[in-house]
Parts: structure tokens; sequence; C-alpha cells
DNA sequence: TTGAAAGCGATACCAC
DNA sequence: GTGGTATCGCTTTCAA
């Protein structure tokens, strides 16, 4: 691998100003600057970005730390980044921290020890304070989740998202809704679960939520624990991941959406309108999230803003046939 | 941040100490160990592996190409990897080529810069030889599909799990099955290809098939094309972000899967057997295939083996009742 | 405008 | 077994 002293010697000229010449200074004269180009180019030379972050004491790599890369809000969550994040120049280091605090820190630990320009981080709880990285002075945006600490953030309004589909299940002629909440110390399912209380209790109903993780295990659990005590007619549920268990646990029981029980869910997914029936969903912006958190990131990189910001963007409940109330017939091809 | 130096003089010891202790090197005596573990945590000091990465001309990160993050197949690989690379100390960047030669390349180089001890890719085509890896002699495994070069790889049976399917359609009384193959230049679409037209044929049947893109839209295409064309009674698919197209296109025509077309796809997905009706696939073992690609990629980075390994891992056919003929009733509920 | 030289922070060689 | 120190490849003063 050529280094920049051979392109140096190649073209008669200092390491210093082959430097300056690659990375655009203007100072250099167009004769000097098309000479070096010419020799870079003969002996192959790219440069070594290893040493450049070491003499620069930073990288152009970004890390984002989600919860769940199988999950299809984060994955499109991660195609806004990288768009944008390739569009800035910026790699991208993508880590899953399976909403574990452990392997949460452990990947800041990492992106600090890589010597990150920033981050995009999903929290699993709100009062982390970005630990090491915060420490290194790296650049943070809190990313679907919020953080205690004064950092920027970008999120949707989740709680507002809860409470309209809650209306829309309970106009629909469900009269006990229940809600499938995440965990309680994720941000997100505590701002759905608010939602739907407002919504329930606006309409004169005892709230009926059951916690779970954010996965099909965790659906399936809370599901069974509503449907086992005081059976609600409808259900409001906070993640894709945990409508799949739900949606397996009420096969179980030979409970058929949309008949037997009325079923909205956070998140839209490409299968969503292709199950039988068609989930109706509270969808979120989940690729504009990302494009945006990763320019707030990009400028506060640059340092081109000062104040710390807060972004919040709507969501839009997609109605289909899960959540409308109608009586049988049951399917015949049971 | 704390440096080494910074330890060394806290210890009371020199700098070229502290490295052998921090990075285990018998050769230390427990009481130095000792006193400079201590003075390590008394500083916060955390190793800058940017300049570790300098001087050893080699980092610990891997780095993962993959088609798209889109897609379960490929998140559940990067599962697989990720699990074993955190085993082995080593963390992902991970990179979404989207089936684009360009964006591959770029990654390629950008993989080289950041000079990662080895990379994991899942190449668009098979005639691409790793280009900037493969020059700077980075170890490089194969995943999914094959390259030409010299180089390790991983894939899974796509021919015999193509064929396997055809046979079960066959078997199930469809009489014209076709086959939605992935784009042309792609090996998983080609292999699985080949095995859809060995099975028709060995039935005396002449093969039907149409190429279209590994997304949404070619699979909606092609399916579009069979269905105008010489009319099909079942459809091989050839990938999961396909058959989402493919089923999105046979309800635009009212056609029912299992009663009006037979219907089995490549990859299983979480939502596969909540569709309607639930969806034949065939299984590939995704996060094995990361995991062993990982430790091959490993052993190659330690220098463990010499030899150019190839691995093929069977698929497995999972019978829902998208494939299973049945006539009527068509639902009541449309 | 260009060149010389001093680092960035860790590792590894060579003395002791 | 431990310490001094050159070195990895690049950027960035400072002088010319």
């Amino acid at each position: 691998m050529a280094k920049i002293v051979d392109v140096a010697r190649e073209a008669g000229v200092a390491p210093s100003t082959v430097s300056r010449a690659l990375n655009g200074d203007p100072t250099v004269t167009e004769e000097y600057r098309e000479r070096i180009g010419l020799a870079a180019a003969r002996l192959g030379y790219r440069p070594n970005r290893v040493a450049r972050s070491l003499r620069k004491r930073s990288t152009d790599v970004i890390a984002l730390i989600i919860p769940d890369v199988g999950n299809h809000f984060c994955t499109a969550v991660t195609r806004g980044v990288e768009d944008v994040a390739r569009e800035s120049g910026l790699s991208l280091i993508l880590c899953n921290s399976d909403e574990d605090d452990g392997k949460e820190s452990l990947y800041m630990e990492i992106a600090v020890a890589q010597q990150v320009a920033g981050a995009l981080i999903s929290p699993h709880r709100h009062d982390a304070d970005g630990g090491a990285l915060r420490e290194a002075g790296i650049p943070i945006v809190a990313i679907d989740r919020r953080l205690d600490a004064e950092i920027d953030s970008i999120i949707t309004d989740s709680r507002s998202g809860a409470r309209e589909a809650t209306e829309h299940l309970l106009r629909s002629g469900w009269t006990r809704p229940a809600c499938c909440a995440g965990p309680p110390d994720v941000q997100t399912a505590r701002w759905r679960a608010d939602g739907y209380r407002e919504a329930v209790r606006a309409a004169g109903i005892e709230p009926l939520l059951a916690h779970g993780t954010y996965d099909r295990g965790g659906g399936a659990t809370a599901a069974a624990k509503l449907l086992d005590g005081t059976a609600p007619d409808a259900l409001l549920v906070s993640n894709e991941q945990m409508a799949l268990g739900v949606l397996a646990e009420l096969d179980r029981r030979s409970l058929r959406p949309g008949t037997d029980v009325g079923l909205v869910t956070f998140d839209d997914t490409p299968w969503a309108p292709l199950i039988d029936p068609p989930m109706t969903v509270v969808e979120q912006p989940a690729y504009d999230l990302g494009a945006r958190a990763t320019r707030m990131l990009v400028e506060r990189i640059r340092g081109e803003v000062s104040e710390v910001r807060h972004q919040v963007l709507p969501t839009r409940l997609v109605v289909r046939e899960s959540s409308s109330r109608r009586l049988g017939p049951q399917r015949l091809d049971l």
C-alpha cells in the first residue's frame, strides 16, 4: 500500500503538500494539484483513515445504536440514517443493543474507543446519560426515545398516536379496549400506555393494561394475561414485534381480529396489509426520523448549532380491517 | 482522556509495561499487573483503539456488506454475525449495498480505508473479486453467494431447495408451476431458477419463468408477467421481498393462494404463518449462516487456515397452506 | 505557496 | 521482567 511519502516522492513535492492537495486546500497551485493527483493515481494511493483519525482525533464514522435489527421500524430508521450519512461522507457502525443496558454501554464504549464523530442512540432507559460518549465529548442525538440529560432528540408523538388509535377502536364499537404495553422502562412504551389511558378515561372506561417485552414473547404473554383476566374486546399493541406475538396468541385461542377482537398496533410493516384480516396500524415516519436525526447529528458535529434541540414527528393512523367491528362469519377455511 | 503515559506515570512504570500488562502479556509480574490495573482504573483510562490500530496495522472491526437490511433473511444473518463477532471481541460495520455494484465497491473502499480486520460480503455479482479488499490483503468470506475468485464462502443449497419446493407443488396437484425468479445477475436467483427447471423438466413440463429485482416491485412485475402470459397455476418465488410483491399482485387480481394459485417462496419470516393463507416457504438457516461465516472469517484473520473453504448449508421446506391445493370456498369476508 | 518537522497514542523491538 | 524509544501514516503548525 502506497503511503503519502511515496506519493510525495513520485510527484517531487513534500508530504504536507500532498496532504493539502488531496484534501482540497485552496492554497495549493493548480499545477501541483494535478501533478499530485496523477502521482496518487499512478501509485493507487488510498489515504489511511486510521492514521488520519489518530491525527485529527476524530473519524468520519458515526455509530447508530438501536434496540433490534429484526424490527422493521428500526431497519427503516437505519435506511434513513444510512442515506444521509453517505451523502455527508460518513460511514455507519450499526450496533444492536437488544434492549440490554449492558450491550448498550458496551457499544458506547466501543464507539468512543473507535473515536466516532458522533452517535445516534435509541436508549433503553431515559436516565442513561450517554455515558462514555458524553464524557468523551462526542455529539449525540437520541432517536425515537429521549435522554434526561441535555441531549438533542427526535421522536414521534407516540402518545397522541396511541390516543388516536384507542379513540378509533372506541368509535368502531369496541367497548373494552385493553393495551398490550411495552416494557415499562422504555419511554415509547410508557408514552403509548399514557395515550391509551387518556383515551379510555375520557370515555369513562377503566384502563386495562399488561406490560411485556418489545418482542414476540412479550406480546403473546401480555395478550394472554389480558385475555385471561377481565376479558377485553379489543387490543392496542405497542409495537410490531409484540403484534406478531399477539396474533399468534389470538390464533391459539381461535379469536379472529376484527370479528372477535379489535386490533391496532404501532408500526406499519409490509406484511400488515397482507395478514388475515389486514391490520390497522399507527404508522411512524421511520425513514424520516433516521434521516432527520442524522442531519441534526451532522450539524452538531460541524458545530453549527449550540442550543439543545428536540423534534417531534407526527404519527398517522392507517385503518384496515382488524379494527373494524364485524360480526362473523367465521372463516370457513379453518 | 487519560493516555498510556499518564497511566505509566501514575503507576510509576514505563508505558511499554502498561501496554503489556493491559494486553495480558504473561511476562508482567503480578505485582505490576495489579498496580497498573489500579492506576488505569483511577484515571478512567480507555485505550485509544485508533492509535492501536495504526500501530498494529489492523483493527478489531469487521465489515458486513449485505444487499438489503430490510430483508428478514439479511437481518437474521446479521444477528448471527453480530453474536459471533462480539464473542470474538470484534465490532461490526454494517453496510447496505442495495444490490448496487457502485455502493458495494464504495463500501469495500471504506472498509479498506478503515483497516477492517476482515469482511463478510454478499456480493451482487459473482465475478466481483473483492476489489480493494483483496488488494489490501484483507480476509474475506463470501456469504450467501460465491465469488469466482479463490475466496472462502458459505451458502445454502438454493438449487435443491428450489427443486424440492417445485416437486412439492407438483405433488400437491398443481400442473403448471412457474417461477418468479430474482435478478439474473445474482447467483442465488440463478440457482433457484435452475432447481425449479430441473424439477419441472423431470415432470415433463416446460419451464416458465420471469425475472425481477429482489424487491417488492420485482415480485409484482414478475408475477404480473407470468399471470398475463401462459397462465400458470402455481408460483415459486425467489425471495421474501418478491413474495410481498407477488401477494399484492395476486390480491389485485383476486387470486387466492392455495385455492386459485399454489405458492411457495424462499425465506421463512415471522409473518409467513400469519398471512392468509399461511405461506409455505423454503427456510434457510440464516442465523447459522451468519454465525458460521463469522467463525470462518475469524479463523482466517487469525491465520489458522490456509486452504480455501466452501460450505453449503441445507434448506428446509416448511409446508403451510399456500401450496396445498384446495377448491374454494372463496372467502366470504371479501 | 511550499517544506520541514513535531506530534496523535499505542506497540514492539532492543537493551539492560 | 522492564524501560527507553522508534514507529505506524497522516495532519498541521511554523518558517522560509
